[in-house]
DNA sequence: TAAAACCACTTGCATAATACAATTGGTTTG
DNA sequence: CAAACCAATTGTATTATGCAAGTGGTTTTA
């Protein structure tokens, strides 16, 4: 399963996200701000295995997701980027968060990332969107879009912590 | 795999279309109201196999995104309906469609869907969402809804035809 | 400076999912 | 009453996934 099967762009989108990691990794990239192969697979929520880590960022490279590149501080290590394609994932990636959050039995800690972006809307996504663009794909600018990152990161942990004090 | 990995919306949102088939298969019931079995299988672009169809209906109906009803016109038929959570993912079809045109090869012809329902926005979506109750909910109002799908189909059947004769 | 830890993977092997073709038992049509 | 239809199921082959361990190199630590 790797061939085209049809020109739709419902079922092309799928052939490139359509399985169980992908998304997820994108997620990590993106909301978890994990650059390097060891912080995706260490901080996996869901136990990605290495060998299905490595060969998802390999077809995620291929199919124009991502980008590698050599890290300059730490000859070993790799850096993987999101591509301008992946970043316009945001507002799926937001309406999938609460589509998710309204139907499924989702953990607070979890689910209050897509509560803000949900209560956001596409406004806190595009300033997202810019951030990442500023992150990723080095578009620099006079001054560093605010983090959106910084706020959700912020909201994870202020909830985890109460979740772990039993609130 | 069925086990559920972690409570993140995006997870689990995953774990229930996260994969080749079930989007596609939700697509067809959605947009080329594709209500049974033989439907699915025999209209099929992405040429699915019998056995992968009803293992995915099965899992679609488990984990509430259809339902299977008996057709009282024909005993040996059965309906697969949409459910409320299902239409909900009409905004989602509309972003991933757009997303799939901007960034994929797409075919023209399967395209216009995604392109009309982009260019509708959501107050498209929210009548295309109006009309799928109607259609698989049976929520019966003074007047049916004017159809999206009608439109959304004479559009595609126009292009297809201009496509054929080298358009 | 030598040992330990880290890094991005790869390998080997078991299990599970998918693909294809043929078939099933019942129903409806001609 | 035979042929076609219907929603699947079965058998088998191929491919993908999952897990544990290992690789060759780099950086850190004692």
């Amino acid at each position: 399963m790797r061939q085209e099967k049809s020109g739709c762009p419902i079922n092309l989108t799928m052939e490139v996200i359509g399985d169980r990691w992908s998304l997820v990794i994108l997620r990590d990239i993106m909301f978890g701000n994990r650059r390097h192969f060891g912080e995706l697979l260490e901080n996996s929520l869901e136990g990605i295995a290495s060998n299905i880590l490595a060969a998802r960022l390999k077809r995620l490279t291929d199919s124009g997701m991502i980008t590698r590149t050599a890290d300059s501080a730490h000859k070993q290590k790799v850096i993987y980027s999101l591509t301008e394609q992946a970043i316009e994932l945001v507002p799926i990636m937001a309406m999938i968060g609460a589509w998710g959050r309204k139907h499924l039995a989702v953990t607070p800690e979890l689910a209050i990332r897509a509560q803000l972006l949900e209560e956001g809307g596409p406004q806190m996504w595009e300033g997202f969107m810019e951030e990442l663009r500023y992150l990723h794909l080095g578009h620099r600018q006079n001054d560093p879009p605010p983090s959106v990152l910084d706020q959700l990161t912020a909201a994870y942990l202020e909830v985890a912590a109460r979740e772990r004090k039993g609130g």
